[in-house]
DNA sequence: AAACCTTTGTAACACTTGTTACTGTGGGCG
DNA sequence: CGCCCACAGTAACAAGTGTTACAAAGGTTT
């Protein structure tokens, strides 16, 4: 744990507080799919993620979902930051897009770090300050772009986090996380197949030139 | 200043910050849609809102704007945290709802502050906390709302930022915020008059019931 | 009053997206 | 092998929103 830690956050925290992390933190490995916290749940901990990715999602009256952003290696969840803050449920769902590994900081240790740690302080704001640019583009993206543009640029940041063309997701997934209808995600990539910049095959997508 | 200062800060912040506030900080009046911040420009200080109403604008590539969300008496613009952080241009637009009377506290402050005053940080946090749900709310009105609910809730939400059920807004007006066009607006309006919930004159909207 | 500008109303049409329905296909399993 | 099921392709249509164009109404300026 303290290897892998080092490694994430070696340069932004100081060594008292690595300790201090491996300490009071308890490691968690979630495979790719995997719930990770549930919208309505209480909060018992702060993630900080040290492998793999977790796509955070918005659910509306009905169920349907929307996927906000995605989180890597080094990231937080600001919205879990705020719920800690205000003792609140959580606003959103977090789901392992690949096999991922992060460390749980109970909260109870948060405020205390707060005073404690200036590396601490700074990356708690500058995890807020992401989150908001990345809340930015999410709507710059859901207002402003077409859906065939939206979906481009979600196969360019899917191919992104996972380091890989080879995209293993069925059109009906695509559909939840841009919220939308399968049809309408099938019909977009068949344009994108003939203006070969994918290719198509039975439950996998490969991306050639987005 | 400090009236008015103790008036909306006084039950969050101690007394010596509100010193260090009234010392440091310079009073602004802003008339009703005059602008207050523009898209790149860089940040000099931070304001907190005395009196009146801030709307926070996002713009797209066309220069079109779309409504993020309106700031009131006790709030301060985490945009604006956020560029002071990280010492960058602004990422929105802030025009006055109404006139509008607010401090700039200077950004060399703001980190001596944090450190220094307990009710201060919280107070960063807690913004932090409130802006992230303002956009997540805003999110889920873009994302999951058809126009007619984004206009019912634009509505609404004008008057009770304006506490007047009389709005001075054309329907081009409207249109610009809600990233829609004219004739849209004109169309749903006259539906809703229709229907009895608001009745429509030239320059202003009267909302009966919403 | 006449000329003019801004605002609003409305119709007709285009485009994007969502829906329904049906077909075909690949792969696993009895 | 044949059956079943999840996945994908496609057409036809519906709904919502955006666009263009024009007319009418209100208010201001000359």
């Amino acid at each position: 744990m303290r290897t892998e830690l080092e490694e994430a956050y070696g340069f932004l925290f100081e060594k008292e507080l690595i300790d201090d992390i491996v300490e009071n933190g308890t490691l968690k490995k979630v495979a790719a799919g995997e719930k990770i916290i549930e919208i309505g749940e209480y909060v018992t901990g702060m993630p900080l993620l040290l492998k793999g990715a977790i796509k955070i999602l918005r659910e509306d009256s009905d169920g349907d979902e929307l996927l906000l952003y995605f989180l890597e290696r080094g990231d937080t969840c600001a919205m879990t930051l705020n719920c800690c803050l205000g003792q609140t449920k959580s606003e959103i769902r977090a789901v392992a897009e690949n096999d991922t590994t992060l460390v749980m900081i109970p909260i109870s240790k948060m405020e205390e770090w707060t005073a404690k740690y200036k590396s601490w302080r700074n990356f708690v704001f500058e995890s807020y300050h992401t989150r908001l640019s990345e809340m930015l583009d999410t709507i710059d993206t859901i207002a402003f772009l077409n859906m065939d543009e939206r979906l481009m640029r979600y196969l360019r940041d899917k191919v992104k986090i996972n380091r890989n063309e080879n995209l293993q997701v069925t059109h009906q997934e695509i559909a939840y996380d841009l919220h939308t209808s399968r049809v309408v995600v099938s019909r977009l990539l068949k344009k994108l197949e003939k203006d070969g910049k994918i290719s198509l095959q039975r439950n996998h997508i490969t991306v050639l030139d987005l």
